[in-house]
RNA sequence: GGGGCUGUGGGGUAGCUUGGUAUCCUACGGGCUUUGGGAGCCUGAGACUCCGAUUCAAAUUCGGGCAGCCCCA
């Protein structure tokens, strides 16, 4: 496998391929195969998102793939965002459509055709609703597997509120949520308010949570939107207040997609290979059976073990393919399950089982009673992880006070005026996007570009 | 948005300049032997991106499509 650091695009096109994740064979620029290892991940990051959205009672739902031009192109700058990049359905059968349809790009047209529908009154607020469907872009630069597709795996949660102080609180939740679902995925990050000219169409402001990968580029792995009353305004979302009069309602929208996986295999994964948190490892413990003389009873002792920590409810499995351990040793490793167990007939004999830690060069001996504090070894691992990251994202987003210092290849933190003309030279100069001001920091000093007074700021390249 | 490079078994490649016989590694099927850090031997199957042009003859030359990769804006 190549060098992780030497060239990242390398290695992640390999990696992606030898931990079998996707496919890119598929003969569609952007749209790639998910493989079943992939897919599961993805889906245990969905299961993730779920939990935690239901947890504050957004409540999942599912909407059609298609929508019609008319509704798409209701009359605001939403549509000119996206005008560029739809899929257009124009044929049913051999008869052209009297009416073009789009697949969605994004779900707000769909949904807020709706939403009229179900919203008349105030205690029908804050209606709170997501999905995790497929959403389309013609992209036409460079696809990249999990980073830029043309079929998105989106997470997109839409809520309307009687009021903006309400979706004001609404973003604090997604916040919540975020910071969970980062947690778990052991991922550090900055949250920055895009630039004008860089929010969402049709939005208030968004917030964006970007993160350094390697190769010096800030990957946007989710976003937030308070949209106010711009899209009610449009889509005519009213409701009936207590006083009888009638009001539109404040919108937001919290969006994620697989780049949640491009990050994780990004930041985490190493020259074996990937390295998963242990909430999305489709294996959290590999059981690796050393054949010897007694094969059968190492079998059925590792069957003991294996049922033992079903218990537990792990995710657990027994490797009895026909290859020698070292080449199983491998296989997992570079597939990022966090723990392995090694049982031959010293473990056997021992009633033991020796312990190796996807994150450290060492092994442990641990005895089977010992298997009920396999979530604490888990959570070694995940904190190896989150120390990494951790300092991985401490290293390449550093501060800079002066101008000429922005030419470093890392990104940068430093202060920023706000203006274009500002953040247009540096890009110009530097390749290096404003990705905005950092959200709830106060922290203030003299622009780096200018010398007006500004605010804590991220520049960087992007994907 | 602009420019460059590349498409050969499942993956990675040699061959292309100078047109004629497609190389090796790996993975895969079968068999034997093995198994505490990517085992060995025997054997089998498997490929020239697509369309068009030139030619007796195209993986090789030319044009276009599609796909992939890189750089710049």
């Amino acid at each position: 496998m190549d060098n992780k650091k030497d060239d990242f695009s390398e290695w992640y096109n390999e990696i992606i391929d030898l931990a079998k994740l996707s496919d890119k064979r598929y003969n569609i620029k952007g749209m790639n195969v998910w493989l079943p290892y992939g897919l599961k991940i993805m889906h245990l990051i969905d299961d993730i998102l779920r939990e935690y959205s239901e947890e504050k009672n957004i409540q999942e739902v599912s909407f059609p793939v298609l929508i019609s031009r008319e509704q798409l192109e209701v009359e605001f700058e939403h549509v000119k965002g996206f005008e560029n990049e739809i899929y257009w359905v124009t044929h049913g059968g051999k008869d052209k459509l009297e009416i073009d349809l789009a697949l969605r790009p994004t779900s707000e047209s769909a949904m807020y055709t709706m939403f009229p529908l179900w919203i008349r009154s105030h205690s029908d607020l804050p209606f709170k609703i997501f999905q995790i469907v497929s959403v389309y872009r013609y992209e036409t630069k460079h696809t990249r597997s999990f980073i830029r597709v043309r079929e998105i795996h989106f997470y997109e949660a839409h809520t309307a509120h009687i009021d903006y102080e309400d979706a004001e609180n609404q973003m604090e939740e997604y916040l919540d949520i975020w910071k969970k679902v980062a947690d778990d995925l052991c991922m550090s990050y900055s949250m920055n308010l895009r630039p004008e000219w860089d929010k969402f169409p049709g939005a208030k402001y968004s917030v964006a949570f970007d993160t350094p990968m390697p190769g010096f580029r800030c990957l946007q792995v989710g976003t937030i939107h308070e949209y106010g009353d711009n899209f009610a305004r449009n889509y005519g979302i009213k409701y009936e207040d207590e006083n009888g009069n009638i009001k539109y309602v404040n919108q937001t929208t919290f969006g994620l997609s697989e780049r949640l996986l491009a990050a994780i295999i990004g930041i985490h994964g190493d020259d074996q290979g990937l390295i998963l948190p242990y909430k999305i490892a489709p294996v959290q413990v590999i059981i690796v059976p050393i054949a010897g003389e007694n094969y059968d009873n190492i079998l059925n002792y590792s069957r003991d073990v294996l049922s033992e920590l079903k218990k537990f409810g792990v995710r657990a499995r027994i490797d009895e393919r026909d290859y020698t351990p070292g080449y199983k040793f491998n296989d997992w490793e570079m597939k990022g399950a966090p723990l392995r167990f090694e049982i031959g007939n010293r473990e056997l004999n021992e009633s033991t089982v020796t312990v190796a830690f996807r994150t450290q060069r060492k092994k442990i001996k641990i005895k089977k009673e010992e298997l009920s504090k396999i979530y604490d070894y888990m959570n070694m691992v995940n904190d190896d992880i989150k120390n990494k990251s951790s300092n991985f994202f401490d290293d390449n987003l550093v501060m800079e006070t002066s101008y000429e210092d922005l030419g470093t290849e890392k990104m940068v933190k430093a202060y920023w005026c706000g203006s274009k003309e500002c953040s247009d030279k540096i890009e110009n100069r530097f390749e290096k996007a404003a990705l905005g001001m950092i959200y709830n920091n106060s922290d203030t000093g003299k622009c780096i570009v200018c010398g007006k007074d500004g605010r804590l700021s991220v520049f960087s390249r992007t994907y």
